[in-house]
DNA sequence: CATTGTTTGTAACTAATGTTACAGAGTGTG
DNA sequence: CACACTCTGTAACATTAGTTACAAACAATG
């Protein structure tokens, strides 16, 4: 785990001296898949490194409807929780395991320290930042720009691209809640792709062609 | 206007040593209302502030639709614009003056110095980020758990706000391009909302009751 | 004031998505 | 294997939003 979390770390550009303080001051996280890791409402204190796995990132009305808005997946950090915990914000978000999940926490406290004083670390966050950005802007385009059947589609092979894994593993509610939609119409949109040679369905598991 | 924006600056927590830099090799740059300011695929190297007037930020697609992602209002910067820049990516947006704007352009090889350096400006740029990607969420929300109604009326006291004025000037189709539907829809619905007394239509103004 | 272009109102229709209801197939457990 | 539970398929219907078409109102201009 150590070992993993410095390849990343190094992957990332940043120097053995805040590697080895990361390691120090942080610690880890294990979560099983189909675990809720983070509540809306609740405000964290540290900011997290996925090492294994797969975390969902899903939006929440008041009236408890979903919509996915993206992965973190192994190597990936969230810099967005920095400024919920900058701002005392609450967070409005629910995160959850897609996978046996291993992460490493970083107390907040630090943050600022290593951003002034590491060009590689502030590299890093900034980075993080526009591509959790960059994904927001993409699941806009699919909402506002596809018809369900595409964003459906599009959803299945992001969910193959983020698991590395033709087969995935969900019921049609599941789905149609990560779209903010219903059982029915998965199934329907579902049973189409099917017909057109796309995919292959079977009970809890649909085959990407 | 060298006073708009030492002012918006010390709000900001700005100390006057990085204020007088910022204006030393920054430059003003006006819009007519309706100019285009950015256009996609452009690439800038500058982080503009908005020092009078109202921007609005809109995603476009391949085929030319559109939608409104965010209005930047005076006092406001856009620090996405530095990722951006950074990595040398491509601009995604398309940036309009809704008013007579002005606005103060920092070039922004400047940047990675200044957040270094001064944690007020630090903070700045993190908290600018913050807002856009709130405000990216609060779209989010609207397209995906609001019907057009109550995402037509959100808009138009959205704009209220922004303008601080009561009365909105812009066309039906105009606002159709924002919401990425259709002119005759929407002036079925502003009609919906007149008739329930929430608005007074006339060609090219709507006034919010 | 005649002409032209833009904006708005409205009807009639089409398409996409959501809802309700029910049956049957698959899975896990005692 | 009997039972309870979850998951999937499908039909019928309701609602929402998009499209086409046309007329009338308004504004700008020579």
């Amino acid at each position: 785990m150590q070992e993993n979390l410095r390849s990343i770390l190094s992957e990332a550009g940043i120097e053995d001296e805040l590697v080895q303080e990361i390691q120090k001051v942080g610690f880890p996280k294990t979560a099983r898949s189909g675990e809720l890791i983070i509540t809306p409402g609740s405000t964290s204190m540290h900011m997290p490194i996925v090492l294994e796995g797969l975390l969902s990132v899903v939006r929440q009305d008041e009236k408890a409807n979903e919509i996915l808005l993206y992965y973190l997946e192994g190597g990936e950090t969230c810099a967005m929780s920095l400024a919920c915990c900058i701002e005392g914000k609450r967070n409005d978000f629910k995160v959850t395991a897609e996978d046996n999940s291993v992460l490493w926490m970083i107390p907040m406290n630090y943050m600022d320290e290593w951003i002034q004083n590491y060009r590689s670390f502030r590299k890093y966050v900034f980075s993080s930042y526009q591509t959790r950005f960059d994904e927001l802007l993409e699941t806009i385009d699919s909402i506002t720009f596809l018809n369900l059947y595409d964003r459906l589609y599009k959803y299945l092979l992001d969910k193959k691209q983020a698991t590395k894994s033709y087969e995935i593993h969900m019921s049609h509610e599941q789905i149609a809640q990560h779209l903010n939609t219903s059982r029915v119409v998965v199934s329907r949109l579902l049973k189409q792709l099917e017909n057109e040679g796309k995919i292959e369905l079977e009970r809890n598991r649909i085959s990407i062609l």
